[in-house]
DNA sequence: TTGTACGCGTTATCAT
DNA sequence: ATGATAACGCGTACAA
């Protein structure tokens, strides 16, 4: 007898059942053998493998999912994507991060990525509804509830970065304030004499707290922290509010930007200048992310361990949804120097 | 009477049933009312749009899926993730691109990454196991026969990028031959007198169809086509092969340099041996996909369409999944060049 | 160890 | 327009 495999017409879809009777056994052995392979007898579990090869069975998802309640796949939500998110290592980092996180599992991942001009709340209903086991969610913006709308969810949800509205959520964060501090200690050290910073959006949090960490050690070491000017993560942002800084205090000799890409920006705009990097101003970068390695002389910067941060909330959400508790605290991880020729 | 939320408690799964009751109408009406809308009197269609924001109804994806047949999402495939798939503006512009595709429509996308170490025929499986209603594969490497394990399969597939066992699939390409032929072009134009050429993978259709366009031009123009290294598509392996290439033609004045990735580690090592670019060697790059517009000065390259060809492909595959027959031919969109500093 | 029978939540068919 | 009722394909108590 031979086999007819039907050409691009729509195969026939092979059932359960069909391995059943094939295999000679009833649909719960089948099934059993398929799964765990928990109490079926050797020849029945051979029957099975075999009739499963023979008619290139596989299991459907959606009945599955219907009894079982598991989809087997998580979402990594990435809400408004503005220049930042879509344009850079950012996303590719996150990315990195829960397909590490996600190796070994058979989990499959979902992209949310919030479009704009769709209806609000679109992703939260996604979420809830269902279509998976939990979420990560990733980098949000002030104006998306995201985090109240999935406060009172039955799913689980790991945020990486901390939310604004700190609802009791979990979360896996960089301590932003100490990598603000590194960065200023660095230009302290180099004998830098007088330190400004362009600072991210203070509506984030990480713009807020590397400026914070900067402060800090500033303050510490008994300097004055009044150049200050805030730019928005971009390359151009970064140039933009360089400028204004450099203007508006002449005297400057080093500047922490709160991220490479604006540092960037920053060193262009200094050479434009004829300004010498490092040696009439020293630049610190921020994230070491792929954008500093690319420069020349390569970024002297600290980095951000997001994909670190993203394998460790995929670790934490797959947890939570095996059944274990939320973890008390947040995870923070800690930012660290890395050498470069700008700093 | 007053509704109680439960609060953390895995909320009680309301189902159409409960729908149907609380609206006072049958499971149909109501399975009606929330879906077209067809074929139903007005005051029933109150009484269950009511019932359901009453009670927070969201319709179970598995089991209307089970019965549709649709899972309501598309999977992006990134097959072996190597250095330049995960680490680049390529894997931001194939993202850009579906979720431009998508906008206006329900669906989800779900990534499916190859993660390296994991079974082969993964991916396949899980394509065809019916748990997407189609899928577009990007940038696949030549081992992975994912071309060959989809030929045959009932689901909708469109490639980005021509793919190398031409099996009657269906694609979307750039026309990197013309590609290659406007970067030979520009740089003759310029005047340069003696030209090379620092090409991707000999693997990859995009590196061999660039080098093709090249030396087309190039031999239409009379000029020799003996320059040329191969590099990898990375920064460093732009660099090595712009070493090997200008220590075996020291009479060189322009280069194309395949990939702006590539490109960058060209201009780095020309630099740092005191070759002015574009003075005494013009560079030309290709992709104009995040790194171009960050090089000081701004490298000039031929814009390849990325972003617009994964739209394409996916606006395909739309088509496809709502019954359409796939197109008879590919579509291929063109390139073209991108003014900077350089060349 | 194996099989029987039921339920998962929806949509689709067909009378009414 | 509406309402029974039959699938959809699978997992799993429960009984044997």
């Amino acid at each position: 007898m031979t086999l007819t495999r039907l050409g691009s017409g729509s195969m026939p879809t092979v059932t359960l059942d069909d391995v059943a009777r094939a295999a000679g056994v009833s649909r719960s052995t089948a099934s059993r053998a398929i799964n765990g392979g928990r109490k079926v007898s050797p020849e029945a579990q051979r029957a099975v493998d075999d009739a499963v090869a023979m008619l290139g069975y596989s299991p459907n998802p959606a009945a599955r999912t219907l009894v079982t309640r598991r989809t087997g796949s998580i979402a990594l939500v990435v809400p408004e994507p503005d220049a930042r998110i879509l344009s850079d290592p950012f996303l590719a980092g996150l990315l990195r991060g829960v397909s590490d996180g996600l190796t070994g599992t058979d989990l499959q991942l979902v992209l949310l990525i919030s479009r704009q001009g769709e209806r609000p709340g679109r992703t939260a209903r996604y979420l809830r509804g269902g279509h998976v086991d939990g979420a990560i969610v990733a980098s949000h913006h002030e104006q998306d509830h995201l985090d109240d709308q999935l406060a009172d969810a039955a799913l689980p949800v790991v945020f990486v970065g901390r939310p604004l509205s700190d609802s009791g959520l979990h979360y896996v964060d960089a301590d932003n304030v100490a990598g603000g501090a590194i960065a200023a200690r660095r230009l302290l050290e180099r004998g830098c004499r007088r330190i400004g910073t362009v600072t991210g959006p203070m509506t984030m949090p990480g713009g807020l707290d590397r400026l914070a960490g900067w402060e800090q050690e500033m303050t510490r070491a008994g300097r004055a922290t009044d150049a200050v000017t805030h730019g928005d993560f971009t390359v151009e942002g970064g140039a933009r509010a360089t400028v204004e800084l450099v203007e508006a205090h002449p005297d400057l000799d080093g500047i922490f930007v709160a991220s490479d890409l604006m540092a960037l920006g920053a060193m262009q705009v200094l050479t434009e200048r004829g300004v010498r990097v490092p040696e009439d101003i020293a630049v610190m970068g921020y994230d070491n992310l792929g954008v500093a390695e690319r420069t020349t002389p390569r970024l002297t910067t600290v980095y951000n361990p997001l994909v670190e941060m993203v394998a460790a909330a995929t670790a934490t959400l797959l947890d939570m949804v095996d059944g274990a508790p939320a973890p008390a605290g947040p995870q923070v991880l800690s930012p660290y120097l890395v050498e470069g020729g700008t700093a």
